[in-house]
Parts: structure tokens; sequence; C-alpha cells
DNA sequence: TAGCTTTGATGCTATAAAACATACAGACCG
DNA sequence: CGGTCTGTATGTTTTATAGCATCAAAGCTA
């Protein structure tokens, strides 16, 4: 269920957004270029090859960014949650998305006008320093995932791939419960692997106690061991 | 050979350097910050996991900066021509290396003091935007990377890595020897196989007259041959 | 509620690539 | 000069994982 009650003004006003980092009178220009919109699930938000038309910000849901390579076969290159940028790459290095971005979940998302971020937000250097340091960020990820997908094992980068989910979207209130569902193709689009290799594994993990699945719902009960696996490769 | 006539002057004069974004009283100030060193072939210039100490910007030679994986086994993540930068990303993200650097030739490297680049560079909006310029390019490269190197077979993954020495460094006068001389295990690391499968993917690829191999000299006989190896996979 | 579609589970087979084993040529060195 | 080392080459074996087929369960829709 989505939060509707969110508004511009809480996305600008909340210390882990980005446009907190802009001064009140850009925050008040902000506010004519921003509109909202409401995506359902499994809804496209862009296309590999699309010029982005704006700066997006995930206000509420989940979102899956992926490429899509050899015959057709997709890989998720990042996951995006609540307060999140997507696509800003394209838009910012003034290239088309080099991946398409999906919706988990009912999601809302916030769109910004490239015209404001470029020309306005871009010169406070509080705003252009934030991006260069989430680029930073966002490049060593990928450089070590590069790494980890192509020479881990199965059973390594799906344990990788289950404490990534962690990382990202943290536990349900029981403290073990995953909080994002996803099917079993998407995890293995996640994890570099085939679909029935996903699920095998993952029934292998649960065997071994490592896990518990129910359906799409992953409790982790053994993160050291997890982290040993994904260590290991 | 380094053509060790380059001097600071030649690098901060050069439209196609970075620092050629800077005003004139920027560069004055830069020159205070700058310093060039000498590598030797095979040198480690930082490591994987040091703090970066200045920003550097490779003034002739080839540098490769790699990863260590799963049982020390290292993949090549990007290779650095004359005025790339190298290990900046570490700089300013404010982390420490998270791959080393090692010239595969004698070197020529400048660097300036991060306090120069982080307090003064930065605040020069056309510098600033270059790098998140140059960020998004590399993080777009690195998102590709990542698929085709799990996604690909053998030889679609050493077509396209021969595409991408290609691309970087060019040919010789001949118009089809490449210009970068490589050990058969760093063409290995660059695509993600070991050498002896890399040894005999070129070897197959010589006696399909793709390529012809003379020691580390190849030649590219056929590059739309190896442009469908590469995008079939 | 029945029928259809999608998702998850599991076994079997095929195969790409790693791992291993030699062998050889050239470089370097005491 | 022979010995060791390093890089390259090539054949053989082993193994991880993709690919395929089948079936069960769940979810959707008419």
């Amino acid at each position: 269920m989505l939060n509707s009650e969110l508004g511009v003004r809480d996305i600008v006003e909340n210390p882990k957004s980005i446009f907190y980092l802009l001064n009140q009178e850009e925050k008040e220009e902000l506010q004519q270029h921003i509109s909202l919109s409401r995506y359902k699930k499994n809804e496209f938000i862009f296309k590999e090859g699309d010029k982005p038309n704006g700066f997006l910000l995930l206000v509420d849901g989940k979102v899956k960014i992926f490429k899509e390579g050899v015959g057709g076969r997709e890989q998720i290159i990042r996951m995006t949650k609540p307060l999140g940028l997507i696509g800003y790459r394209a838009l910012l290095g003034e290239e088309t998305h080099n991946g398409s971005a999906v919706t988990l979940e009912e999601s809302l998302i916030c769109t910004v006008s490239s015209d404001f971020i470029l020309n306005r937000a871009l010169k406070n250097s509080d705003f252009s320093h934030k991006i260069i340091s989430k680029l930073c960020k966002e490049l060593g990820f990928s450089n070590a995932r590069t790494v980890t997908l192509t020479q881990k094992h199965i059973r390594g980068r799906l344990a990788e791939s289950l404490i990534l989910l962690k990382d990202k979207y943290g536990f349900e209130h029981d403290g073990t419960t995953l909080r994002a569902f996803l099917s079993r193709e998407d995890i293995a689009n996640l994890s570099n692997m085939t679909t029935s290799n996903a699920i095998r594994t993952l029934s292998t993990f649960a065997s071994e106690k490592v896990i518990a699945i129910d359906g799409r719902k992953i409790r982790i009960l053994d993160a050291n061991r997890l982290e040993r696996i994904s260590k290991l490769g």
C-alpha cells in the first residue's frame, strides 16, 4: 500500500533527500518544476535507449534497473528504495538510458525537470558534490559487482544477492524476513543465473537452515553463514 | 620510450586535459600543487584498500586498473591512456581505492594535491561538470561490462576485449596492429577467462583469419567479423 | 467454480569453460 | 654453457551450470 500522504514538501524537507541540500530559494523554485506520478506494479518507467526526460526520485515503492544482454537475458544492475534516484546517470551524462527501469511494486515517483537540475541545482556545489559522491559510490559498487558476478560460483552469487537485499531493504518487524518479495526470476536476474538454478540453490540454502522460505517470503536464519558462503565464492 | 619533454605546461594547456577547463587564476595556482613522477613497467601506483593521496593524471604510458576476486584472480576493470585519470573515484567519493593500478609500460604520472582538487577545482562548475560527465560515462561502461562479461561466451568476450583495446589505444601506423602489447595473462584478466583459454581462443581467431598474431603483436584482419563475434556473444 | 496461466520445484542431459598436464621457446644468470 | 624461469601453446579430464522437460501449486479471470 502506498503512503499517498507523501507530498512534495515531505520530499524536499527530508534530510535524506538530495533536495534537502538546496537553499531556500532553490527549494521554492523547485516546486514549479516538480511533479508526482503513480506507477502500478511491473510498470516500465523508462526503457533502454530512451532519452531521459527528467530527474527521477523514487518516493515510495521499489524499482529494479536492468540491462538486456545476450538473447534478451536480463541482468538487474541496481535496485532502488524510497528517496533513491533513478536514471540520473543518463540525464547528467547527457546520454540515453543504458538500462530499463520497472517497478517491483506499486510506486510513487517524483519527476523534476531536466532544465532545473542542469541549470539550477547543479550550480549549487553542495548538490553537485552530492551527485559526484553518489556516482562514485555507485561506480565502486558496479565494479565490485562485475568481479563477483563473474567470479563467484552460484552459491556465492546467490548469498551475495540475499545480503544485498537485506542491506538495501532491511527486515520486517520480526527481524529476519527480508522486506523484499521478488519472484525467483528476479532473484535469478539479480544473481546472474537461470531461474531453475535460483530455485534449486534457494532450496539447498533452506535445507541447510541458512534461510527459510515460504513462497516469496525469505527469512535469513544464519546471517554469518550466508556471509561466509558469499565471501568464499 | 617516454616523451620526457612533456611538462606541466603541456598538460595544463592541452584541450584534451581536464585541467584545460580551469580559469587562468586556477591554472596558475595549480602549478603549486602539481608534481610529476616516473614509473617503470609493471610498477604499482596504488593498491586496493589504499587511501588516495592525490588526483592522478596519466601523462604518458599505459595503466591497468584491476580488482582481485575469488582466490586472488584478477579482473581488469579499466585501462588508461595518456591524459586519462586514475583513481579519481576513490578521491572524490572519499573512499579507499577499490582496485589496484599497475603500469603496463614505463609511464609518467602527474599528481595534483587532493586539497587543490577538492577545495578549488571542484568549485569551478565547468570542472565539476566534466567530472560528473566522466563518472557517468564510466558508470555506463561498467554496467555494460558487467552484463557482457557475465553473459557472453569466451569468443564474444575476447572479441569485445580486442575491440576495446582498439578503441582505446588505436592502431600502429600500418592501420591493423593494435597499439597495445599485453601479455596473454592480461588479455585473459581483461576478458574474464583463464590464460589458457585466452591463448587457445586467440589461436582460433588467428586460424580463422580474423586476427594475426606475432608474439604480443596482434593485427586485426577482419574488424567486421570481430564485431559480429562480439555482438553474437 | 472451473479452466487457464503463471510461478515454483525437481530430475536429467548436454556443454562450455575451468583445471590439470605437458611441452617448448626464449630470456636471464651464475 | 647448462640450468632455471617465464610466457606461450596444446591436448585431456572434470565440473559447474545452462538447457530442457515434467509436474505441482498458486493466482487470475471469465
